[in-house]
DNA sequence: TTTCAGGAGTACG
DNA sequence: CGTACTCCTGAA
């Protein structure tokens, strides 16, 4: 993508960054802290730097942060190699892809940190998203690095796997996991005591990948997908969950239809590129409520 | 005011 | 395959 940089103080401002509209990429179900404020920026934390991300016209402005962490991080996390634009023309052959790709049209699949997606898709397991968000929200501020200020409101890194591993179960408990809390501390502490490279999975198939994440304890089929997708670049996780069943099933399924039928459908329709079109069927679902019975 | 249904994937029977 | 798990929201 060609691009112009501007920077400004503390901020730079990016010019004629396509398909990126921070609404649409972080509010389509794949993170859970980037924080919203009232002048519709997001803000975050990764690699110990906050970071403020807002949209202007054709700017995309990037507050806190250096044009060297701009090249060196934030490029790679927003994934601003990938052309969406040619998959978005890929998806619209089919005809409910082309709306929501319309409709969607600013969303990008962040790279994010395998552990911490692994960890909070765990909890993200029966939960709703304003629970996970604050479970995620209370472990990190609890048991986190504290990192910085931003507009007043304190952030924390996400807990190392030491730090959980050493927790009991009430104490992650306490920061509203419910029963998930010993899945997350199970987690914890098999990575620690087996050594596994979360990193490693990054080269295996996505097969691969899914059969060794499903041998956690609170990671199913579902879970497995977000973390394939979401911290392992593996673009052809297509995980399902209500709403995207929903999605499936009124647009191209009748109602009922086995996770794994679903899961074998848009493996074939969508391919490749099967999980960045389950972002904007989600998003699309979930923002018009499509499927959900009265 | 209190009560209770609704919502969400996974493990386990 | 059916059922329990957890706890916040919002309607009754």
């Amino acid at each position: 993508m060609n691009l112009n940089i501007i920077q400004e103080e503390n901020k730079i401002k990016i010019q004629g960054l396509k398909d990126f509209e921070p609404k649409h990429i972080f509010e389509c179900g794949q993170c859970f802290r980037w924080k919203r404020n009232d002048d519709d920026s997001y803000t975050y934390i990764a690699k110990k730097k906050v970071v403020n991300v807002k949209k202007e016209e054709d700017y995309v402005i990037f507050t806190n942060t250096t044009v060297e962490d701009f090249n060196n991080l934030w490029c790679d996390y927003f994934d601003l190699n990938r052309d969406y634009g040619h998959i978005k023309e890929v998806l619209s052959n089919d005809e409910i892809l082309a709306d929501a790709t319309i409709f969607g049209h600013g969303i990008r699949i962040l790279k994010q940190n395998p552990w911490e997606i692994l960890i909070s898709f765990i909890i993200s397991a029966n939960n709703r998203i304003p629970m996970i968000k604050k479970s995620i929200k209370t472990l990190s501020e609890q048991y986190g690095e504290y990192i910085g200020e931003y507009n007043g409101e304190k952030y924390y890194a996400f807990p190392t796997v030491e730090k959980l591993a050493e927790l009991k179960e009430e104490d992650i408990r306490a920061c509203y996991t419910g029963f998930r809390a010993k899945y997350v501390l199970g987690a914890a502490r098999r990575i620690l005591e087996q050594n596994i490279d979360l990193y490693k999975i990054k080269d295996m198939t996505t097969e691969e990948g899914r059969e060794i994440l499903m041998k956690f304890s609170g990671i199913g089929p579902k879970v497995a997908d977000c973390i394939l997708l979401f911290s392992m670049d593996k673009m052809d996780a297509f995980p399902i969950d209500i709403w995207v069943k929903r999605v499936m099933e009124y647009f191209y399924l009748k109602e009922d239809t086995k996770l794994k039928d679903i899961q074998s459908y848009a493996t074939e329709k969508f391919g490749e590129y099967a999980g960045i079109a389950q972002q904007y069927l989600f998003y699309y679902a979930r923002e018009k409520n499509i499927g959900k019975k009265k």
